[in-house]
DNA sequence: ATTAGCACTCTCTCTCGATGAGTGCTAATA
DNA sequence: TATTAGCACTCATCGAGAGAGAGTGCTAAT
């Protein structure tokens, strides 16, 4: 069932349409506003195939056409532009973040709120994954005598900690002489590394037992992921509100209950992704509550590992070529500011 | 203009019966479902009267009356019993901060949950501030030379970063040597007690240009008080969906937004607070944007110090003595749970 | 294959009247 | 003098009904 070309040529007039003005496109309006050379009433029959076929649907009778999910699926995978930002949008994107410069997690925040300034979607920035940042510096701190808190301190800047609980009290300067162990061993590996080396030197060098205790709760840290305080920073929520799709209560609410969950938004993010970047559109989410919304999200790299990622939010009826576009020039931003601060 | 007990008893029964049912309350529900044993026509009389003293209003002449802000002031002031919470509602809380012991920020996210989980508004709690904090271990981390990164952990297991810029390229050898010297002067001393420390020794022993350029940035930092990268969590930003005075779309947007402005709302915690609760009703506020909501804020201590606040902000229709029960019991809690981390 | 023309459908908006909740006032009552 | 019953009046709300308008589907002509 393919499409002709002057069907795929209305399909995308009908989604852009629609995508601008949020309302049914109909027969007419095709015929005038966009010179095809040919009648509303041809329109109208090309409309009625593309709605058998299943890309479009209508309201009610006496209504234009809406396209369904499936055509907005061939939408982003055939018929999309490719779409570059205006210079005006690039300059507010490039001062955005001349202001944030400094601390990772400010800069990170400042792109889920660059985002939703430029598109009007809810955008979601998750931090620097730590599993494969390197570290430069750790410390054991004691806080009760049981309970000791473990600072990891990432050449990105970043910090992450852990409290690790010891059924024995240890002395502040036995945790202090393993500090300076961990340093010397552990600096400059990343996380997955550590796991590697703590393996093979557990037996070897650290003899003593408080020590070797120490290492292994690090590793139960590794293996059970719990470090990873996978911050998740939001922008635009609000926009939500501005979405005439949402205009029922219990929608929005819905999604805002969904944004409220941290951890829920963490698996939304946390999917597979083959491509830079992915669109997933309506029912394609797993997620029950955003199953009338679409999904973008991109990656962001450094020196070729996967470090975190970037997604927005929005209506199926979303500008994706424009989102595909901004989402993609900000990870490179990202990137590039990463880059920077490792020199 | 002051009011009779029976004035008073009818005002009462109108903001309690309008806190709860959002309707505009009548003559015939007064004298009907509250027995004061008089008639609907009296209860007129006493309305009229109320609203003329100001403490009543009517959304138009064939409607019943609803408080006027200052009834609520009114009422909060001086009519209002003081709520203790029920048993359920206690074993909640307990419950939930049974979940979230170890790590502060996990027990102060926990925190605006539990809350907007027995409350229907919108909570925030401010993470416990760092001036008046104890530090325990700090640590100069150089990023690139020039950019150094100041770790600091407090006894409480909370830890504070700023980076510090220089003119000059500094030696991570150095760097350590000074973080040495930083730990064995500013142990345990709280940065208010640093900063009146530094002052005192900045000529004395640290006699070496950078590590006295070092302290002076750090003093810098200080004054400035941008250490203060004071965190606050929410919870419950949909339950703002659910109140019917804010069922204009324009008002929740309005709302939201300023709640994705941390730095907004850290100045609305920020205030003045003599007591250990307070409350601000409609324009009392200063923030336009709220200045048709109500605010709770309660306080938290530790050692007698402040150290972090509770806020709920809700409609002025707010069920005031329930919600200052709640921050109240709550602020005890995260007292009595932070001493605990302290033992 | 395309298109003009027309009947038909359905939503949206506006109006109108009925309904009912609630008040304010007046006059009677305790 | 305070209270109350009674009644007229007000105003929001709801539903029905009419009219307008946008858009389609079908048919017949090109």
């Amino acid at each position: 069932m393919k499409l002709t070309s002057r069907q795929g040529k209305i399909l995308e007039i009908i989604i852009k349409d629609f995508i601008n003005k949020a309302e049914p496109v109909s027969s007419r309006t095709i015929a005038k506003s966009y010179n095809l050379g040919i009648s509303a009433a041809t329109v109208r029959n090309e409309m009625s195939d593309l709605e058998e076929m299943g890309y479009l649907e209508q309201p009610h009778t006496s209504a234009g056409r809406t396209p369904t999910q499936k055509g907005y699926r061939f939408y982003v995978d055939q018929l999309m532009p490719i779409k570059s930002l205006t210079q005006k949008e690039r300059n507010y994107i490039n001062t955005g973040y001349q202001q944030a410069l400094d601390e990772i997690d400010n800069i990170v925040q400042q792109t889920a709120k660059i985002i939703s300034h430029i598109i009007p979607y809810t955008s979601m920035v998750s931090h620097p994954h730590m599993k494969t940042n390197k570290y430069i510096h750790g410390h054991l701190v004691s806080l009760d005598g049981f309970r000791v808190l473990l600072v990891l301190i990432t050449e990105l800047g970043t910090i992450e900690k852990k409290i690790l609980e010891f059924p024995f009290g240890i002395k502040e300067e036995k945790l202090d002489e393993i500090s300076v162990l961990l340093n010397k061993y552990f600096k400059g590996m990343s996380l997955e590394e550590i796991e590697r080396y703590l393996i093979s030197i557990l037996d070897q060098e650290i003899v003593e037992q408080q020590a070797a205790i120490i290492m292994q709760n690090i590793m139960k840290g590794i293996e059970e992921n719990s470090f990873c305080t996978e911050k998740i920073y939001l922008g635009g929520t609000s926009n939500i509100l501005d979405i005439p799709e949402f205009k029922d209560r219990e929608k929005v609410k819905k999604i805002i209950r969904f944004l409220e969950e941290e951890h829920l938004m963490a698996c939304l993010l946390d999917r597979e992704q083959t491509n830079k970047v992915i669109i997933s559109i309506g029912s394609e989410n797993e997620s029950l509550p955003i199953q009338d919304c679409s999904l973008v999200t991109a990656t962001y790299h450094l020196n070729g590992q996967l470090i975190g990622k970037i997604g927005v939010l929005g209506p199926t009826r979303m500008e994706y070529d424009k989102v595909v576009a901004v989402v993609d020039y900000i990870s490179t931003n990202i990137e590039n500011i990463l880059k920077n601060i490792l020199n």
